[in-house]
DNA sequence: CGAGGCCGGGAAAACGCATTCCGCTGCGGG
DNA sequence: CCCGCAGCGGAATGCGTTTTCCCGGCCTCG
């Protein structure tokens, strides 16, 4: 029993007394038909010897994989954690494995993640999260996986519907828009922001979308309320203490980009001694789980992060270029994080 | 340019006018020299055709991958989410790449996972949040794990330790235990229980101690209070409102086993007008980010997960079999959510 | 000046599997 | 009775690497 090797192919063919050619044939359900006998016994001999196909042997042979490569900037985030939740999801009923690399917010990480990804030879490459824009890894990246595409991979990205790859684009100007027009609605008049780098194209949409609602009822936010930071939980608390130092100076209501960052400005505000949606409104973006579980539950924009992880698998596995870009709506959802005035 | 398949190895030896034999030595590190001349030459050469090995022909040339497998039964859980960050971390400082399976709590679904996993020969299976116990399964899942051990992978567990594999083991009992002291010092004598099914280890292990410690102090859990549900937010919930229902009668503190179930509890009792910390406490275990996120701050028992994912990366890359077991120690640590009495 | 050792290069085998091609058997029809 | 054909098993080939083995040239030492 204590063989070193697993057992291959060749070992069940020789224990069921038949060739390769037939064991092959019964394991993988070709379409040549086998005789039942031999059939029964290659079967029996697989389960004895607990036969489990070499992937990367028939992945070679077979000259292609059923693997796919997901590329996240962080697992923490509950964001990518959805997203790729949906991914997988949708990988196994579709019968592949994903295979997760994280970036860590690094665009040369990335870059080399790709790099070694496409060495896996993966059925599709779905990148999330990826902050290249202006950065000089751009183009790199860019080259690589117009490569992959080339060797007949599949490129889906998340957001990035300005690149030249199909992509699962999140209504994040849209939504921040209506947002803003929701908040103007409930009585608010004086906003700041919370927002990352601008090499993460996400987050400048949302600004974008946000500033734009406002300035249709002429309101706009002066640079001193607009804070950049880290696209974390961390970051939200940083800027909330940065917002607070400068002095909140009637400041109504604080828009971050996303519910992490929301969340981490509510807990530093809450630890500043102010009261979050009472003293100072709060609202974010994406509407993940723990939104409602924060008091008052955090006003944001739905979006179906699941969805898109699943919307990414199906663009990628799909072979027709009519659709190059996926739209996914996002919905405003007003909580007690912003009263009305 | 559109050639429709990557270029191999052969092609780069090609336009480098050297054999592959050479190209490979040169691409790889190989113990031996090349010429200077033709080490450019074939560098070259890859970088003009953009070159990758490809992954599974070296894996199977050298009979072993760089691959690390994770089986997590849910993404969304910030619990594996913080896990799989560790592991992901560790392996990409190893240089290993880590594919990613979800048992979505599901037994039967972990095994075929396992089971399609082993033919990826990857070089280590780390195995998080099984629920096998008790179940028909288990005994089908250890053998598989046998199998893939004995043809020289590495297996790792993580919270199983009655397992006959290398495990990294949280302290969930003594974490709980200290909990139930910590709580009762508070002055809390009445308690409520909710945890997950029987079948989930790190459960049973959280209930016991949290059971011993109460009753050093004489004190024990009335089977009434004692509610069952799903290891997740929604379980959380669903596990509140039946308690409220059941009429909470006195009940001082309700300790969850998992914080995403601890912070169900709290939303669900908001909903149904009480006020956690102040109606009733709360108590969770893990010390997940959100914990502190939460009003009022909720107490917990840390366990640094982020490390648990590392430890077991290491574990599975060490080949010494002195330290089957990697003990992680927990810690309680006390917040809004259970005020003193 | 010759033998042996060392260094670097190439041909080829091996890895585990899929698949193509070939040949055998057995059947039915002419 | 023979031919053709369908059906099925097996040998062989190929996939992209690594690695072993061999070979030629050069250097060194005797």
């Amino acid at each position: 029993m204590a063989r070193e090797h697993q057992a291959t192919l060749h070992d069940v063919a020789r224990t069921a007394g038949v060739s390769q050619a037939t064991a092959s044939r019964v394991l993988n359900g070709s379409i040549r038909n086998v005789r039942q006998e031999n059939v029964d016994r290659v079967l029996a001999a697989a389960a004895e010897l607990n036969y489990a196909p070499h992937l990367s042997a028939q992945a070679i042979a077979r000259g292609s994989t059923n693997t796919v490569a997901l590329v996240v900037s962080g697992v923490d985030d509950p964001y990518f954690a959805s997203i790729a939740g949906g991914v997988t999801q949708a990988a196994e009923a579709a019968g592949l494995i994903v295979t997760m690399a994280v970036a860590d917010r690094s665009p040369e990480r990335e870059l080399q993640i790709v790099r070694t990804l496409r060495g896996m030879r993966p059925r599709a490459i779905i990148l999330t999260g990826s902050r290249i824009d202006g950065t000089d890894t751009r183009h790199a990246l860019v080259e690589e996986l117009d490569a992959y595409r080339e060797a007949g991979g599949s490129v889906v990205l998340i957001s990035q519907h300005d690149l030249p790859f199909r992509t699962v684009s999140i209504d994040n100007y849209g939504g921040a828009r209506q947002l803003a027009r929701a908040l103007v609605g409930l009585g608010y008049r004086r906003f700041a922001m919370v927002r990352a780098g601008a090499g993460l194209r996400t987050s400048r949409d949302r600004c974008k979308g946000f500033v734009e609602g406002l300035s249709e009822f002429g309101i706009d936010i002066d640079e001193r309320f607009v804070v950049e930071a880290e696209f974390s939980r961390r970051g939200g608390c940083a800027a909330a203490r940065e917002l607070v130092q400068r002095g909140l100076d009637g400041t109504e209501l604080v828009f971050a980009v996303n519910d992490v960052m929301a969340i981490g400005v509510m807990t530093a505000f809450r630890d500043a001694g102010l009261v979050p949606g009472q003293d100072v409104a709060v609202a974010g973006f994406d509407d993940i789980g723990p939104a409602v579980d924060v008091d008052p539950a955090l006003t944001s924009v739905t979006v179906p992060l699941r969805q898109v992880g699943v919307r990414a698998m199906q663009l990628a596995l799909s072979d027709d270029d009519a659709s190059r870009i996926v739209p996914v709506s996002t919905n405003v959802v007003l909580r007690g994080s912003t009263p009305g005035r």
